[in-house]
DNA sequence: GAGGGTAACTGACTAATGTCAGTATAATTA
DNA sequence: TAATTATACTGACATTAGTCAGTTACCCTC
């Protein structure tokens, strides 16, 4: 949990990442764990004729990179920072320890993987079912929960088109009419890459449409 | 692993499931995780307007409800059974107890969430970026996988074309049409419900096509 | 501030896939 | 075995969403 990683971080120390750099790469094996000290990531795979995926975000407080640690898998995503971040390295040995020492952590991690597979499933099932626009609702939804709003409704992290159409799994095109279109409905307003929320429930609606 | 997974199950002894019943639902709280001894399972979630939603399967050896149990949340996804089988079920309190004092068997928890998330993963990318016709090919390949091939090549897992559309994400009909193409290319060979791989490679083809 | 590059956007078109309606076949049960 | 239901299948059609081509706006560097 937070004290926890937090204590990790100040043993270890950070380093800093410049926006767009990669921490770690698909298909690399993993020597340790990263932990968000400061920060903003996307975890994201290659998809057909390269095209990315993004799987899921991490921001302070997250860590990153234990799941090929402890599968023994290489890395099934790469991390890349959305802007300039510290992270913190652990060593597996130093996981490993920890781990098999201490029982409550051990189970800290498994509640936190546990819990991430549940979102997975969730996003398996919309993915599968539901069309675009409703996809992106509920991904701008998803935003807000893990990176919050400002005071304007500004969701804080800054994605380009292209990006969100690489979570919700469209071409970018589709993102920007439907963007677009939610805009002229007045669910959203942009300004630039600035995505902001104006009626929180008409979202909440649009993606429970059937439901 | 599957040794301490069947001692545990000659522990507490199994309890008998007929083809359809249900062994927990979606959205009920978990107090035990279930052994599969022997049989096969869905694990499914409802999706738009109470369409099922096909997670992953299990079978013999396999263990199910951990998910729920250790994140602390309701079950994701109901599970059920897809031919009579014989599951064990452990009660909350033995389980914690073992991943508490058994640093090694926690750790082989750790090793299986880990892993299913990779496969969630991947799975991820392929329902956003794929077309149907390769996901229908990538599941058929993920179903000899599983469930394994007798000597005629046939898929040792009985399942309706609409389960077979639920797993792939698209119309029940869509998995029809493509099923009769795939039969018509001589990759496949259908006799009623059962299904029979006769050109593994193309297969394997189909669904790289793009990489 | 001009120029070059990237990202955002728009419109026209096409292809993929879902929907609907109806028939045939298999499975189940009275 | 006949009746009944459920599943598999087929064809026509509608709709969604992706592709392609081109324009505009923004951003960064020189």
């Amino acid at each position: 949990d937070a004290s926890q990683t937090e204590e990790l971080s100040n043993q270890k120390g950070c380093n800093y990442y410049k926006k767009g750099q990669t921490v770690f790469f698909e298909g690399n094996n993993s020597h340790g764990i990263y932990c968000v000290h400061k920060g903003k990531l996307k975890l994201h795979k290659l998809g057909t004729e390269g095209k990315e995926q993004i799987i899921r975000f991490a921001k302070d407080g997250d860590i990153l990179g234990y799941r090929a640690l402890l599968s023994g898998e290489s890395f099934a995503a790469s991390a890349t920072v959305l802007e300039d971040s510290s992270l913190c390295y652990i060593p597996k040995d130093s996981l490993i320890k920890l781990i098999t020492e201490d029982p409550s952590f051990s189970m800290k991690v498994l509640e936190l993987t546990c819990k991430v597979m549940g979102r997975a499933a969730d996003t398996i099932t919309n993915l599968a079912q539901k069309p675009v626009r409703e996809r992106l609702a509920e991904v701008l939804l998803m935003l807000k929960e893990v990176f919050g709003l400002d005071e304007e409704g500004t969701i804080l992290v800054q994605l380009s088109r292209e990006e969100l159409a690489n979570i919700v799994g469209t071409a970018t095109e589709s993102v920007i009419r439907l963007l677009s279109e939610l805009k002229k409905e007045g669910t959203i307003e942009l300004k630039g890459k600035k995505i902001a929320i104006k009626n929180e429930q008409e979202l909440i609606h649009i993606c429970n449409l059937y439901e």
